[in-house]
DNA sequence: CTGATCTACAACCATTTGGTTGTACGATAG
DNA sequence: CTATCGTACAACCAAATGGTTGTAGATCAG
């Protein structure tokens, strides 16, 4: 039950960062292919700390991964992230179907 | 592009209303069978009021249908919610997958 | 070296969130 | 009819969110 905190903690970091149209945008864009903090700043109508602020909520939700890029910081889309906020809504759907057994599937695959 | 908006809108108050381990609770619980609002409000440590207002969360959210049911209102979950919040998942699965025609497909069943 | 660029981060602000208590009201049990 | 139960909602509060500006440190181009 502790380490279920954990688990539950790291959801709400990932819903959360998928909560809001600007970083859902962010995480589409690169993860079709990367872009610099203030690439990506360019692309909407605020501040570049807002933007980076958007990333920061992004990479602490395991959703994205900066990297060094000489002065630049490399952004791209962190499929992990994504994999597990899919899991959880597998675990709904499933039920919603009733499927029990399904469940025990998928709570075995975590 | 403006229609566009209002799903983003409501994308927002989809993962919003997930980003919170009671109101995921919530959700599992009323999915799998009805409750009444004070019939959850018993299950956690916190007030009613503040249970009311997840489920109000959740309504909002379409993930949670409320129903008449003499003087108690029943909770029952709302398999529509849930399938949008998937859908998008899905959609960046299928970017990550570089599958453009597969992302062709989900938009179009949107 | 110098200047421009990219990033980081602090401080601040308005609004929202997640919780509380208290009040009021409709429906039901006795 | 009356008391109780389930609900609704307002008012309040602390903390988090989403934005701003400003300052400062690296890194690169020339």
């Amino acid at each position: 039950m502790v380490v279920d905190q954990l688990r539950e903690n790291e959801l709400d970091r990932l819903f959360q960062a998928l909560a809001d149209t600007t970083r859902r945008d962010i995480v589409r864009r690169v993860t079709v292919g990367g872009y610099s903090v203030s690439g990506l700043a360019g692309l909407y109508d605020m501040s570049f700390a807002a933007v980076q602020k958007h990333v920061a909520v992004l990479e602490r939700a395991t959703l994205v991964t900066k990297e060094r890029r000489g002065r630049e910081q490399l952004v791209r889309g962190n499929h992990e992230g994504l994999q597990k906020a899919r899991h959880l809504l597998d675990e709904y759907e499933a039920i919603w179907q009733g499927r029990v057994d399904r469940i025990a599937d998928i709570l075995a695959e975590g």
